[in-house]
RNA sequence: GGGCGGUUAGCUCAGUGGUUAGAGCGCAUGCUUCACACGCAUGAGGUCACAGGUUCAAAUCCUGUACCGCCCACCA
């Protein structure tokens, strides 16, 4: 074949993209239900669901760090040749979608009211087909290759159908139901969240102290309360029911102040003694625990804010005031009053809207509710007994504390977007119905007409169904049967509750089997600073901001997370120098490939060499390789993609291109055009590069294909090319330790000439002199040792000869390495030298003496740890009887 | 309050009982060595957070302490 020339510096700019349309073209995502790759054979099916991406969503470090880990995975199991299908879709994200629209029409001075439920419906559409394809853009980009024929958004009408039908399903269990409680309310959505959706932020706040006087002119309880404001719905005061300095006091009756209003003071275990005063004021409508001190003993509940967060009308002067100005504004008037006693700086937890971060208000309220207790135990006894494995597994832990204490799931959402809850209520008997199809008139009285519940379901109520609903439940689909249970799942720990195990939980209840056998928990991306990755704080790395607008591409932001994902860590410091490096890492390979290229000259791959026409070099490379094409496999089956793409980065750089292709550019010179010889080292170029390409591609998939296609002889993408099995033949330690004593040689030549200030173009003499064992590894490389030290053709002399005279000696295990200098020999230096490597010896003597003349040790330690150490000593001795022959022939010894 | 993780070279991290603890980056020195200066070579740099303990042997196992981070939690 024709010498191809490449530049030295490969643009992935260039390549990704289009090389991305062909594979798509080519249809190499696509999965297909194919019954002769059955279940559970090496061929048959391997699955992924991708995490949803919201379709507000855009390119984010963190997606695409979990999304490179999947597609790590796909690619690997599609070259082992399993049916491997990439679930791709995107998810309405109800209250995040909602939100965005509603700022739009805002800026249009339009409201929510005043557009109405079915126009406003329709804005959302039309934003989604304007913008939500901008994520999907973006995973295209980064070379993700999920199903695209298969993508799924969560309100497309098969799903939606899923979804009600889960719902229905559900409600006639008597899983789903109603009730007025009090919940988490966001007063900026104007909707309930769920538990999950609270994020609890540490706050700097006040602890305000208030005296309630006694209704018969006592004194009265002065209590301790961070919202002064919820004072006027209080309708008791609470103590410990042992607590002396209260006891007088309980049965009494207090006043609230600004109200006026006669309280009882209740005894009531749930009151902290050591916490403010020790008494509690008890506001049934604003607090969850005063909620239940309430319950239980059958106060009232008054409720003074509106779902806006805003003092309700019959508030008086505070009416219409928001809850904070409020506050601001019972705090003077107490002090008017003469019962605001002191208040003092607390700093405290507040819940807080994981969306728009609003301070969460306890409201009460008609919801939907879903019992999930029973769905949790099947969830909880699934990843006890190993059906669901965590990666790391103290996930799982993690996961189970959550599901052995589950709470009611808050399901229904005060919004416009989403699944509309499909449950009628009689306008007559009040009966209430689930069905998945409108239904016109009451079935249980036959004849009241009936209205639809105007509420919408948590988005994460249709992500929970998404390992199976995608797949055409509830139909009995082939695809469902072929696919469902899946493998895998790769997330961000902080949506382990949210979605991972309701998955789970759905999945059992649903499907009864568990949705995907591993979890893998990937690290989440923070700044070098330890600081959380996000756009709004300006901390953030776009992924696409790399790949595109500095031009380190996909390949390389991908490797560069990868490289980093340790099982250990649960975060991972990033920047942008480690994309960098790998852009740097790519250029490595593109010259390697270069190199190659530029020596196929009449190659011919089906002529596979004769074991006798391959070198020392070849053989040791050949040895290498098949040790890493075992390693990578070994690292992908345990989910330590760190560690594989640690192994190929050590593998190409310091094995191959270090040391390999600098022998064979020796090898080159020596062996004819056309000879055996050379074809055999031509075959050792191409293939172990090939086949490492394909260990790589997995990760770097643009690269890869990029040199696959520019090898000779492979016709088809590299997406499809077989994993390479290791070759357990090509395993070779006689050439491993060979390789090991001549990269010692030849850095203690290549130090020895730095120290001695021996610029790399000055040829130098050496004499090499071994032991048999040491020689017998070093004489068929004597050509590469001159080459890779850069000296004079060097022979290999019994160690038993006499050393040359005038000349520098670095004294190895069965070696010498002598550079004659003549007359330039410095004796000070020289003895400088000696005594430092006489002292580095010394001491690792020392401590290894120690050890061996401890009896413990000789008698408890195993046989072979015994034997190697005392060989160690053995060889301490011995070089260290040489390095003072050394430094005797210089006259004047260093002193011991 | 409960739980979990981390602490190893200037930085980011490997290293889970057995050589004198490694890599990449950074740093220093030298190099237009015919694939690559996004490179090559050589080198400096660490009392493995601290204190105890177990063991013939501890960065590694156990206990405690400190600091950093995360998750859960109705002490107002």
């Amino acid at each position: 074949m024709a010498t191809r020339t490449l530049r030295t510096t490969y643009d992935p700019r260039a390549v990704e993209m289009p090389r991305y349309t062909e594979w798509m073209r080519a249809g190499y995502f696509r999965a297909l239900v194919d019954p002769s790759r059955t279940r559970g054979s090496s061929r048959g099916p391997f699955v992924i669901m991708l995490p949803l991406p919201n379709v507000t969503g855009e390119s984010h470090i963190g997606t695409a760090s979990t999304f490179s880990i999947q597609d790590v995975l796909i690619r690997w199991r599609r070259m082992q040749g399993r049916n491997a299908l990439w679930q791709p879709g995107t998810d309405h994200a109800g209250i995040a979608t909602q939100n965005v629209v509603e700022r739009e029409i805002a800026r249009e001075g339009l409201t929510l009211e005043a557009l109405g439920r079915e126009r406003f419906v329709q804005r959302v559409w039309q934003w989604k087909e304007t913008y939500g394809n901008i994520i999907v853009e973006q995973l295209k980009r980064m070379g993700f290759s999920c199903d695209w024929d298969r993508y799924i958004f969560t309100l497309d009408p098969p799903y939606y159908d899923a979804v009600l039908e889960a719902f229905v399903r559900l409600f006639n269990q008597g899983l789903i139901y109603r009730g007025k409680r009090m919940v988490n309310w966001c007063p900026r959505d104007q909707s309930a969240i769920s538990d999950l959706e609270v994020e609890h932020v540490e706050v700097d706040t006040q602890l305000w102290h208030v005296r309630y006087p006694g209704a018969g002119g006592g004194p009265g309880i002065t209590i301790a309360t961070q919202r002064p404001e919820t004072i006027l719905a209080d309708v008791a005061v609470a103590v410990h029911p042992a607590d002396p300095r209260y006891a007088a006091l309980i049965g009494t009756e207090v006043v609230v102040p600004i109200v006026n209003r006669r309280v009882p003071v209740i005894a009531d275990t749930r009151v902290d003694r050591e916490f403010g005063t020790g008494a509690l004021k008890i506001t049934p409508g604003h607090d969850p625990m005063d909620n239940e001190i309430g319950t239980d003993h059958k106060l009232p509940t008054l409720v003074i804010l509106d779902p806006r967060g805003r003092m309700t009308a019959d508030t008086g002067k505070y009416a219409g005031q928001d809850r904070f100005e409020a506050r601001k504004a019972v705090g003077a008037d107490l002090q008017a009053l003469g019962l605001l006693e002191r208040v003092e700086p607390y700093r405290t937890n507040v819940g807080t809207c994981d969306r728009c971060h609003a301070v969460i208000e306890p409201y009460i309220s008609d919801q939907w509710f879903a019992d999930m207790t029973s769905m949790a135990a099947r969830a909880a006894e699934a990843i006890r007994s190993g059906r669901v494995r965590f990666h790391h597994e103290r996930w799982a832990k993690i996961v189970l504390q959550f599901l052995d204490h589950i709470r009611p799931w808050t399901i229904s959402r005060q919004l416009w977007w989403g699944h509309r809850i499909p449950v009628w209520q009689c306008d007559v008997c009040g009966e209430r119905t689930a069905a998945k199809t409108p239904l016109e008139r009451c079935p249980k009285c036959g004849g009241g007409p009936v209205k639809q519940d105007p509420d919408v379901l948590d988005t994460w109520f249709s992500s929970g169904i998404w390992p199976f609903a995608t797949l055409g439940w509830p139909m009995e689909t082939p695809d469902l049967r072929y696919f469902y249970p899946g493998d895998v799942l790769v997330t961000a720990n902080e949506i382990l509750f949210l979605w991972v195990a309701r998955m789970i939980m759905m999945g059992l209840h649903f499907m009864g089997d568990v949705p995907f056998t591993d979890v893998y928990v990937a690290p989440t991306v923070m700044t070098l600073e330890g600081r959380r990755m996000s756009r709004s704080l300006g901390t953030g790395i776009d992924p696409l901001e790399m790949v595109d607008g500095r031009g380190y591409g996909a390949d390389a932001v991908r490797f560069a997370l990868i490289s980093r994902c340790s099982q250990a860590q649960q975060d991972l410091r990033f920047n942008e120098k480690m994309i960098a490096d790998v852009r740097n890492f790519n250029t490595k390979i593109w010259n390697a490939t270069r190199f190659v290229l530029m020596n196929l000259e009449g190659f011919d791959h089906r002529r596979a060499p004769a074991a006798g026409d391959l070198g020392p070099a070849d053989r040791w490379i050949r040895s290498r390789h098949a040790q890493l094409s075992r390693a990578v496999t070994a690292h992908l089956e345990a989910f330590e993609f760190d560690k594989a793409a640690r192994a190929l980065y050590e593998f190409i750089w310091a094995e191959y291109c270090d040391w390999y292709l600098e022998m064979a550019k020796v090898d080159l010179q020596d062996a004819p055009s056309g000879s055996a010889r050379r074809a055999a080292i031509q075959h050792t170029l191409w293939s172990v590069l090939s086949d490492t390409m394909a260990l790589l591609h997995p990760i770097m998939p643009f690269l890869t294909e990029e040199i696959w296609q520019q090898l000779p002889h492979h016709g088809d993408s590299l997406m499809i090319a077989p994993w390479p099995a290791p070759d357990p033949d090509a395993v070779d330690a006689d050439h491993d330790r060979m390789m090991d004593t001549l990269m010692s040689v030849v850095r203690a030549l290549r130090s020895l000439r730095s120290e001695l200030g021996l610029p790399p173009s000055q040829r130098i003499s050496v004499h090499v002199r071994a032991d048999e064992a040491s020689g017998r590894l070093l004489a068929p490389v004597g050509r590469h040792l001159a080459a890779l030290a850069r000296t004079d053709p060097v022979s290999i002399e019994p160690l038993s000869l006499p050393r040359p005279r005038e000349s520098v000696t670095a004294v190895l295990s069965g070696v010498e390495v002598s550079i004659p200098l003549g007359g330039l020999v410095d004796p000070a230096k020289e003895r400088d030298r000696l005594a430092r490597a006489l002292r580095d010896l010394d001491a690792e003597l020392l401590s290894l003496q120690r050890r061996l003349d401890n009896p413990d040790f000789v008698q408890r330690a195993p046989a072979d740890v015994v034997e190697r150490e005392q060989g160690r000593a053995e060889d301490l001795r011995a070089r260290r009887q040489r390095l003072h022959e050394i430094a005797a022939a210089l006259g004047d010894g260093p002193a011991r």
